[in-house]
DNA sequence: GATCCGTGGGC
DNA sequence: TGCCCAAGGAT
């Protein structure tokens, strides 16, 4: 399975600027923060704008978080943008400015938790490490263990899976890309291309002629009229302004009160909105906390 | 362990 | 047209 993985790969891999050979460290960790949630084809533009503006950890903390904030865009999620910011000052704090290079010392860090410490320790730094992302759990649920979906939740017979599959430092960071890369282009959620997947003769789910999955139903977050939705508005009306927005303005966002104040009261207490006086709002200047 | 947290594209 | 999904993390 090795083999045949590693070669599709190489033929096939996508030509990502994080994976380039001029790539640094903080580019990685970037990318992987944005890649959380939000598809590869959105995170382009974003991501080079980043390291254009903030090459180094250092110049992200020399910075506002609000702007952080807003050079996120419509990425979604944006306390990824006030944690990647938190990351920076704690890299410029805890190591010299320098991304550490351990998983150990990688998870400390604000926002980064198992996925995105194996990730970067292996794809920047050549560390051995079960990197278990969707992806490589959807590959290894449908190829070893034969089921259509994994679990809910990463279970440690799954740890224990994606630990016997690795191969040695030296294969470990492209065989770890190399099956992300897989379940992102051939082994997908809905419509998987087991026509030209590299394993589909070996895959225990394709042997067992892909039976559906027998688990409990994956339920959908609802979207329209949450508080989430009521945060988004908000906090777009907040990027697009360089000046304190005057309540009203923010009024204007939001059609039902009741939400809207505990939506901005939220936002407040997450560190994404800082207050002023006089009913003014604006994106953070300093941090929260 | 269940919930919460944004956004937009594809089917 | 909705529903599902996308390199998760924090609480």
């Amino acid at each position: 399975m090795h083999a045949a993985v590693l070669s599709w790969y190489a033929a096939n891999a996508r030509e990502l600027p994080w994976r380039a050979p001029d790539r640094t460290p903080w580019g990685v960790l970037v990318s992987e923060i944005m890649l959380q949630q939000t598809p590869v084809v959105r995170v382009q533009p974003v991501w080079h704008e980043w390291l254009r503006r903030w090459p180094r950890p250092a110049d992200l903390a020399a910075e506002a978080p609000g702007e952080a904030i807003r050079a996120w865009g419509r990425l979604g999620y944006p306390r990824r943008a006030l944690r990647l910011h938190a990351a920076a000052t704690a890299i410029v704090e805890r190591h010299d400015g320098a991304v550490p290079a351990t998983y150990d010392e990688l998870i400390e860090l604000p926002g980064i938790g198992d996925y995105t410490a194996a990730a970067v320790a292996s794809f920047a730094f050549g560390a051995r490490h079960p990197v278990l992302d969707t992806n490589v759990r959807r590959v290894l649920a449908r190829a070893v263990a034969g089921t259509q979906y994994p679990p809910t939740a990463p279970t440690a017979a799954e740890r224990r899976r994606a630990e016997e599959l690795l191969p040695d430092e030296q294969t470990a960071p492209t065989w770890a890309v190399a099956v992300m890369e897989l379940g992102a282009l051939i082994c997908t959620a809905k419509t998987p291309r087991c026509g030209t997947c590299p394993i589909a003769t070996v895959c225990a789910w394709r042997l067992a002629g892909s039976p559906p999955d027998d688990g409990p139903p994956r339920r959908g977050q609802p979207w329209h009229g949450t508080d989430r939705q009521a945060r988004g508005r908000l906090l777009a009306v907040l990027r697009e302004s360089t000046d304190p927005v005057p309540k009203h303005q923010l009024d204007t966002a939001w059609p039902e009160s009741i939400q809207r104040e505990r939506a901005l009261d939220a936002l407040v207490a997450d560190g994404l909105v800082e207050p002023l006086d006089g009913d003014l709002f604006r994106l953070p200047t300093t941090t929260a906390n």
